[in-house]
RNA sequence: GGCGAGGUAGCUCAGUCGGUCAGAGCAUGCGGCUCAUAUCCGCAGUGUCGGGGGUUCAAUUCCCUCCCUCGCUACCA
């Protein structure tokens, strides 16, 4: 069975999750369930990166000891992955023991190697920063937060030997097409590479400037560079070099990073991993930011995406299909509540839902519930199954490569189809005509291909997917599916089996209107209360349809907020509730 | 400064080894259907494919040049 191991970096502790570490995370997730339905065993990792000068300084500010202070942002990120639907298999901490006993074996053995040795760094020192600066960092020869000239000073520090793999690492980079992606990262690394010497990287730091820090297990005046810490969480995890884990799932291994740190990852870690004698990762995927309303997300413009109140409003399944669709892997992309409630209902509500519902209520209405037996297949049959196979194709290629947003957009081909479909071979034409035969083998075709488009859903949303395939009378079962089949396949969907009476998975949803501006001095927000907002410009109920008794237009004012929005059979927890991930198979060991 | 990515319908983007390549979705307007969450289906558009020049029978697609946006230019993470 072929592994798939896929990581997020481990998020630094200095601040609240926040949007982006979300993202990362969706992803992450999409992409491991994605491979456990593509048959293969996956193992996702996420955590946080707990060492450093940052960390020491905010958890002083904070009155706190740095652990203290790392225990209590790590347990926010913890939190933050069963929110989002996301289940990690493994969340470290670079404060872990068994990750500090790791780290120190890597640094003695790359040492023993030769590859560390003792030097001078010479620096511009701010002593009001406590930290060196680049030339280029410096504003006119200033530290750029003292406005005071930094002194040159010399400090005598380890360094890894990193140039020594420039060349290595340049070949490697050309004769892997998917070690970076997408194609732009990866040049941007070769053209790094290829334009000036590598240099070494100092590894340490002394412990006269930082305690915080893992000890260099060959000299304890000093601990270790956050980064080198840090990146080796990722065979810490899978207990390097002995460790089950370790020889199941490296070099397996797929890192996804936003572009911020594109560098340690490409550069640091593959001549970290070559120095300490182990296989480099299979893939690094970088991803763009989130802009919100195209400007960057700061605490100080105060509009940061908070991913819990998303999710509280519009559920997990919207949120990560919003994230997943919209985002071109690669780019940045631009955040806006407008544009997730647009999603949501051109996408999830009309296309998919409605979908859902309508087909559904006809197979009530016609068949008494139950999936139809198929009869003969019809020109329209074939030619919609031929248009399925290559969109399910489409979602499958591009999934695999990260390309989420047009992996949906190839899916939805089939969704319009399936519209499509109805209105073409109208279902309730057939059934005044008295033409069952038929009528079965429309219903069928239509049940069936939802099946399929509720399947290849479930990496993106795994609890709305779960339930769409309940609701066709299919218990979600990771064991029995096979997505590479699921495009050829047919017949899953069993004849007689009883179908839902209605989906109602995605409610139409109102844009709340724009929250009044706080007052400056506002302390803190209050807690959210439901809005009453006025209903769109909806035309008159027509004289002819009976209305349902819940219309919005049966009343002059709707709450527009989320409990009356989602059934609560969405917000119920699905069967994937164990602690051991469900849909690794099997269960990797923790 | 150097290197790189990009500038295509109101919006988000796809596309072109030069010739049905001028596209999709959303938004807009009109029409149809009634199974459905007023949803769905059809039709209709608008675009000097960033500006200019060149090569060619033919360029949005190749070459040159200019303008604009963004990223990187190495040890905070």
């Amino acid at each position: 069975m072929s592994r798939f191991f896929v990581t997020t970096p481990i998020f630094y502790v200095n601040a609240k999750p926040h949007l982006g570490h979300a993202f990362t995370t969706i992803l992450a997730d999409s992409m491991a369930r994605f491979h456990s339905l593509m048959g293969e065993e996956s193992y996702f990792l996420t955590g946080t990166d707990e060492h450093g000068d940052k960390i020491a300084k905010a958890s002083e500010a904070a009155g706190q000891s740095p652990k203290e202070y790392a225990d209590q942002i790590s347990g926010l990120f913890r939190n933050l992955a069963p929110v989002l639907g996301a289940k990690p298999n493994q969340f470290i901490r670079t404060t872990d023991p068994e990750h500090i006993k790791c780290v120190q074996k890597v640094l003695q053995k790359v040492y023993e190697s030769g590859d560390i040795y003792f030097g001078e760094y010479g620096g511009h020192y701010c002593f009001g920063c406590e930290r060196f600066y680049t030339e280029k960092e410096l504003v006119d020869g200033m530290c750029p937060d003292h406005k005071t000239k930094p002194e040159y000073i010399a400090e005598k520090n380890y360094f890894f030997r990193m140039s020594k793999y420039q060349s290595w690492l340049i070949e490697h980079i050309n004769e892997h097409p998917e070690f970076i992606r997408p194609a732009r990262y990866r040049n941007e690394v070769l053209s790094l590479l290829e334009s000036g010497a590598l240099e070494d990287l100092c590894i340490s730091r002394p412990k006269s400037r930082l305690t915080w820090g893992i000890e260099l297990p060959f000299d304890p005046d000093f601990v270790c560079y956050v980064w080198f810490d840090a990146l080796l969480n990722y065979v810490s995890a899978l207990g390097y070099p002995r460790g089950d884990k370790f020889k199941k799932f490296w070099p397996a291994a797929n890192h996804i990073v936003a572009k911020d740190i594109l560098k340690p990852h490409a550069v640091f870690w593959p001549t970290m991993l070559k120095a300490a004698g182990m296989t480099p990762y299979q893939s690094l995927n970088v991803h763009g930011y989130w802009l919100v309303r195209d400007t960057k997300m700061s605490k100080s413009l105060g509009n940061v995406v908070e991913p819990k109140r998303m999710v509280d409003t519009y559920g997990a399944s919207a949120f990560r299909y919003f994230l997943l669709r919209e985002m071109a892997f690669g780019s940045d992309a631009s955040f806006t509540e407008e544009a997730l409630v647009g999603r949501l209902n051109a996408d999830l509500a009309n296309d998919l839902g409605n979908l859902f519902n309508r087909a559904l209520a006809m197979t009530h209405k016609y068949f008494e519930g139950k999936v139809p037996s198929p009869a003969e297949e019809f020109q329209e049959d074939a030619e919609l199954k031929h248009l399925g196979l290559e969109a399910m194709q489409g979602f499958q290629e591009n999934f695999a490569e990260f390309r989420t947003a047009r992996a949906l957009e190839s899916l939805w081909e089939l969704v319009r189809a399936l519209n499509k479909y109805i209105d073409q071979t109208a279902p309730w034409t057939l059934y005044k005509n008295k033409q069952m035969a038929r009528l079965g083998t429309v219903m069928y075709v239509v049940l069936e291909h939802m099946r399929k488009v509720a399947v290849h859903l479930w990496p993106v949303m795994p609890e709305a997917s779960v339930k769409m395939q309940e609701q066709l009378g299919m218990p979600f079962d990771l064991d029995k599916l096979s997505l590479p089949k699921e495009p050829e396949v047919w017949g899953v969907l069993e004849s007689g089996v009883a179908v839902a009476q209605t989906s109602n998975l995605f409610p139409r949803v109102e844009l709340p209107e724009p929250r009044p501006r706080p007052p400056r001095k506002a302390p803190r927000r209050r807690p959210r209360r439901p809005r009453l907002i006025k209903p769109s410009r909806r035309p008159p109920p027509r004289p002819d349809r009976p209305r349902i008794s819940n219309s919005p237009t049966s009343k002059s004012w709707i709450c527009a907020w989320a409990p009356c929005w989602r059934p609560p059979s969405i917000r119920t927890p699905t069967s994937c509730s164990s602690s051991r991930s469900p849909w690794a198979r099997p269960s990797p060991a923790r």
